[in-house]
RNA sequence: GGACGCGUAGCUCAGUUGGUAGAGCGUCGGCCUUACAAGCCGUUGGUCGUCGGUUCGAGUCCGGCCGCGUCCACCA
């Protein structure tokens, strides 16, 4: 192998483009993105070894959602920790993903378009989308319509996701590394990893009650559900014992009565205790259930009886399941009760009244039965309980037995949970305390991981199943594609040993209708960016990941299945640390959302403010930190940028003295002495990945660097001292900016990249991180701080008595602890050049703070 | 109900092993000082949520409360 370069060979830009007059910040994005796209500044070039590079998973957006502030913050974070450890001579890995399959883009498309996809329709290779989509009267279209669709808009988000990133300045790789979770690439990995867990009995197909969204009518996993609030009313209902007697159960639900399979109490409920092991007939249909005692019953909770509906909740399945109860479904996929009376119905006839209606006209249809046979016990009682939604779905999530493809994850198998566990433990979290909502959310898991959803814009399973000789498909021996047919679409490729023709016929085969959820294949993110199945030499060079950055909420869902996937495929995590972002909250704190309207669009605001300026107030957002939105940030940030662009034209116009040699000045050897502290302050806030305190010591040292220092060696850099003294200030002052620039530079790429321009070669981005080897040690830091308390005293006098600051001092007196005052000594020219002091200089030895004591010249 | 985080100046936040409270923004008062008026100088402002404990000494350590936020659980 050649030795490779640590910087791109393409890489050059043209320096000597001189001071401009006046600087300004507009503009400069466009300039310098176009730049680095051009000169391939941050092309990933690959090393020799593995410890040479530094390589970042970075979260793919959901491209058919919108950016927000918050995307910005947290992905400039990252763009931060790859920056620095660009600089520090690392070869980094930084792809961008656009996660583009699956629900999110279907419904995106079924808007914008209009359409919507029914995989009955044959497809129409001359169809255009509806002029003006109607959301109430959607066209019907082909899957192969749709998905075409669905390509077709990805690709325009895509672009307009892209044109904001480099506008931000995200350092990465776009030429290389850029990938979509619905490519062949991705389609190709994740059916293999999942060939892989299907061969390790690590994922596997069953039917069981599924959590199921009624609008998209698919299967919908535990990390989608969120629990709202949901009005609904108590109905205390009566069922009856054989000789007549009601028992009261009360219920949200009435409409699932024709479900109910048995009453349940608690075994010690004293209440019950006598019907345990009885009948009762359920009101209005006249089925006889039995009464049975399980510990999961809540005595306290309604009437401290239940009815076990199949199926209600959680509860309502984990009975059925453990008391082997019998399955009695109305609930259909569409959300509807059935439309057939259902058999095991003793009086059948009302049911009429139920079939095919939705839940809530059902329900009311059900109040006024019981009321008519009298089984309705005073009136429905107005309650506000929690149910669960699916996330992006507005009818709350019915239970409906179906047969679903599913991986391990540890909530059915303790030592899997553990194993899991200590994975989290293993990994670094930054900040530290995040590792706890993952334990969290890993302890709280009731059941594996549901991936299969019944959609059409997703990796299909690489799946098919024999059909018997009555024409059904065998789903107890399902055919696995070969790994090296992948990517495969089991609709329209035919299984290993079968024609075409064989399709859908007895003795034949038929695909898996199905395809994965979009997590199923973001939780591999690493093997798809990494190449894991096509490119041995970039897996071993970037794999496993160094750094996995996030925002908080995606713990539970995007870090935990990445987790889950190493644990599987490679026995060890895919990267060594995960950095977590915190939300930009609206000023009220609360998290911003789309139905607050309390959303800030990011284009706008770096339109306003710039890039630069964002990115400082994203950089004073610390790890894991929520962050309130306010523009004051972005003008503090705007105007650092705008004092770098100043005082670099300043320095730069000085004079060209750079010889090192030449610092002999005691005030420009202790400033370049502080400046070391602060490399190595900052240096060591960055490996620790807090950025917010590398930026932090760099502009504090430089708004004094500009204040203080650059104020008290201005005439002398400009030769009142004479030419040594001239020379000294001058090394120093482009030094310091040398240094300066590139310590600021992942905070502030644009301006610091347009400075760098005007006297040096090459990218600021590609030049190394500064080190304290590069700065004379020789200066003694304190005598910073003498020279700030003298100028305070100073300037204090001139604007206590409203003088302007160059006003002349006729006479001073420094009083102070002796250190104090030889320190000043060495830099009394300075003092007197900077104070305008014309007259005597007196030095008064107190053991106080100092104090000066200034005579001003009178006003002209 | 459980977990985690946070209560420090009007606002946003620092405060590393316990040793006299900090910054930026804002307020107020000044200054056209030839890099910058989108600048500069100065000034104001806090019984560190609360009660108790440990200690010579607590913003910092321990415990109890109160408030805020996030995630999870709670669907009869």
């Amino acid at each position: 192998m050649t030795q490779t370069p640590l910087t791109n060979p393409a890489a050059a830009t043209s320096a000597g483009a001189g001071v401009p007059e006046r600087p300004v910040l507009e503009g400069l994005e466009a300039t310098w993105a176009k730049r680095w796209q051009d000169e391939g500044t941050y092309t990933f070039v690959r090393p020799e070894a593995r410890e040479q590079v530094f390589s970042i998973d970075t979260p793919p957006p959901t491209v058919s959602g919108s950016l927000h502030v918050g995307h910005v913050f947290s992905y400039t974070h990252t763009d931060l920790i790859a920056r620095y450890q660009r600089m520090r001579g690392k070869h980094v890995f930084y792809p961008m993903g656009w996660d583009d399959n699956g629900l999110p883009t279907e419904r995106r498309v079924q808007n914008y378009y209009g359409v919507r996809c029914d995989p009955s329709i044959p497809y129409d290779p001359d169809f255009t989308p509806p002029e003006k989509p109607d959301p109430k009267r959607q066209v019907s279209i082909s899957r192969k319509n749709f998905i075409e669709l669905c390509h077709e808009l990805t690709a325009v988000d895509e672009q307009a996701f892209e044109n904001l990133w480099r506008t931000l300045g995200l350092s990465v790789d776009w030429d290389n590394h850029l990938y979509a979770t619905i490519s062949a690439e991705s389609i190709r990995v994740s059916q293999r990893a999942f060939l892989r867990n299907c061969a390790r009995a690590e994922a596997y197909l069953a039917e069981a009650p599924t959590v199921w969204d009624v609008t998209f009518q698919t299967a919908v996993a535990q990390a989608e559900q969120e629990a709202r609030d949901y009005p609904g009313h108590y109905h205390r209902v009566a069922f009856h014992r054989p000789d007549g007697e009601p028992v009261y159960i009360e219920t949200t639900r009435p409409e699932l009565l024709p479900s109910v399979c048995a009453l349940i109490a608690h075994p010690d409920d004293e209440r019950y205790a006598h019907l345990f092991g009885t009948t009762v007939t359920s009101p209005v249909f006249g089925v006889e259930i039995p009464v049975v005692a399980h510990h999961a019953a809540e005595p306290d909770k309604g009437a401290g009886i239940a009815m076990c509906c199949t199926f209600g909740d959680a509860t309502d399945v984990q009975w059925w399941r453990e008391l082997q109860l019998p399955t009695r479904t109305v609930i259909q996929r569409d959300g509807r009760l059935a439309a057939e009376t259902p058999e095991w119905l003793v009086n059948a006839e009302p049911y009429a009244e139920l079939a095919g209606k939705t839940p809530f006209s059902a329900r009311a249809a059900m109040v006024e039965l019981l009321r008519a046979s009298g089984d309705l016990d005073g009136e429905p009682t107005p309650t506000s309980r929690k149910a669960n939604f699916y996330e992006k779905g507005d009818k709350p999530l019915e239970i409906v037995s179906t047969r679903q493809w599913y991986i391990r994850n540890g909530g059915r198998d303790e030592a899997l949970k553990a194993a899991l566990l200590a994975r989290g433990e293993e990994l670094e979290w930054v900040p530290d305390h995040m590792r706890h909502r993952y334990a969290n959310w890993v302890n709280g898991l009731n059941g594996d991981w549901l991936i299969s959803r019944q959609r059409f814009f997703g990796v299909p399973f690489p799946v098919w199943y024999p059909v018997d000789a009555d024409g059904e498909p065998d789903h107890s021996r399902p055919i696995f594609a070969s790994e090296d047919a992948l990517p495969v679409d089991p609709s329209s490729e035919t299984p290993p040993g079968y024609t075409a023709e064989q399709r859908g016929v007895p003795g034949g085969f038929v695909g898996d209708p199905d395809i994965m959820d979009t997590w199923a294949t973001s939780s591999l993110t690493p093997q798809i960016a990494c190449r894991w199945d096509s490119d041995p030499e970039l897996w071993n060079l970037t794999f496993p990941m160094d750094f996995a950055p996030e925002a908080h909420d995606i713990i539970r869902t995007w870090v935990f299945s990445r987790v889950v996937r190493a644990h599987f495929e490679e026995n060890r995590l895919p990267w060594k640390t995960a950095g977590i972002s915190g939300f930009v909250v609206d000023p009220d704190r609360k998290k911003m959302s789309k139905s607050k309207g309390n959303v800030i669009v990011p284009t706008e605001i770096l339109e306003r403010f710039g890039s630069d300026a964002v990115r400082w107030r994203a950089a004073m957002a610390r790890p894991g930190m929520d962050s309130p939105f306010d523009e004051t940030g972005m003008k503090v940030g705007r105007r650092l940028a705008m004092k770098v662009l100043n005082a670099s034209k300043f320095i730069l116009g000085i004079g060209s003295g750079s010889d090192a040699a030449a610092i002999t000045e005691p005030a420009d050897l202790a400033m370049l002495a502080a400046l070391r502290q602060v490399v190595a302050d900052s240096t060591a806030a960055f490996d620790a990945f807090d950025y917010s305190t590398a930026l932090e010591v760099t502009e504090k040292f430089f708004w004094q660097f500009c204040d203080d220092y650059l104020e008290l060696v201005k005439e002398r850099a400009y030769g009142a001292a004479g030419e040594a003294a001239a020379a000294s200030a001058q090394a120093a002052l482009r030094l310091a900016l040398d240094v300066l620039l590139r310590l600021f530079a992942p905070f502030l790429p644009f301006v610091t990249e347009e400075v760098w321009s005007w006297w040096r070669e090459g990218s600021i981005h590609r030049s190394t991180w500064p080190r304290i080897e590069e700065l004379p040690d020789a200066g003694d830091p304190a005598l910073l701080e003498a020279i700030a308390a003298a100028l305070v005293g100073i300037r204090g006098a001139k604007s206590q008595a409203k003088a302007s600051m160059k006003t002349q001092v006729t006479w001073a007196d420094f009083a102070g602890p002796e250190p104090v005052l030889s320190a000043l000594r060495q830099v009394e020219s300075d003092l007197r050049a900077v104070g305008k002091i014309i007259g005597d200089l007196q030095w008064t030895e107190s053991s106080a703070q100092l104090v000066v004591d200034v005579e001003l010249a009178p006003a002209e």
